[in-house]
DNA sequence: TTATTTATTGTTATGATTACAAAGATATAG
DNA sequence: CTATATCTTTGTAATCATAACAATAAATAA
């Protein structure tokens, strides 16, 4: 398996201890997260880490390419080191975010337009997960 | 032309001042407003209006099915008075946001799974337009 | 009219993000 | 190796959108 350093340096950043630890986290634990919870899955095994240094960390490695920033929640921005071509669905109800990926090749295809330079999509899909559907 | 407080009754929302206001101001201007472009906007005409009543009026709008919140940006909310399936274009540069109609129908059927009840689609392009390539 | 519900308002609290300056670590030139 | 410059991390403080809440005002029902 791809060591998080070695990602890294593919996308031409320098891997200091705290962008690892950021990168390793985000490889192992393919759940969408939000600053706050990567800063906390952290900070237990690194005393010194600073939320600043996530927030920095997190910036760096979107302008890189590395990973891409989810706006699919309206209240926290979110990170997926998944930037392939998939969309994403948010549970009204518990807030957690899932892949789609069975949908159509075409769905990422970018419109033809005279009008802007479009660069990415995102596909967001609403709904209630399927372990909330009980309430 | 069909006025907001007769669109308001069809979504079972009683039509106060503030709320036609409201409505009024997202029908003549189709720009995706966020909530303190909305108070900046009618507060010289309504100088009692509150920003809370602003919140509170697009949250029953939304509830109801009347406006569509939009998550494109980041930073903040955004409504759309048009609930009809098309899709947003976000300028990176200066923020303004684009509606996408030219989009095939098939974008925005919802994807058969047993994992969760989907209800709703959003989708997003970014990139920078035309008025900001010139930067 | 009086009681009850609904809508609006203003204040305060919360929480994510940004700005900024200082300290620390790393790389480079001499 | 040492000095200097650059990059990275840290902590504090500021900003800004949104939510919570209680009080007032308006509308509706009895």
């Amino acid at each position: 398996m791809l060591q998080s350093h070695q990602y890294l340096r593919q996308f031409s950043i320098k891997p200091s201890v705290q962008r690892s630890a950021v990168m390793n986290f985000l490889m192992k634990n393919r759940i969408h997260p939000t600053i706050d919870e990567i800063y906390m899955a952290l900070v237990p095994t690194m005393p010194t880490l600073s939320k600043t240094t996530v927030y920095n960390t997190l910036d760096l490695f979107v302008e890189k390419g590395a990973v891409q920033a989810l706006v699919i929640d309206g209240r926290n921005a979110r990170y997926d080191v998944n930037i392939s071509a998939h969309g994403h669905f948010m549970c009204k109800s518990c807030g957690k975010i899932h892949d789609v990926f069975d949908l159509d090749a075409s769905m990422f295809k970018l419109p033809e337009t005279t009008d802007f330079k479009i660069d990415s999509v995102d596909v967001s899909y609403f709904g209630v997960c399927k372990s909330c559907q009980g309430n």
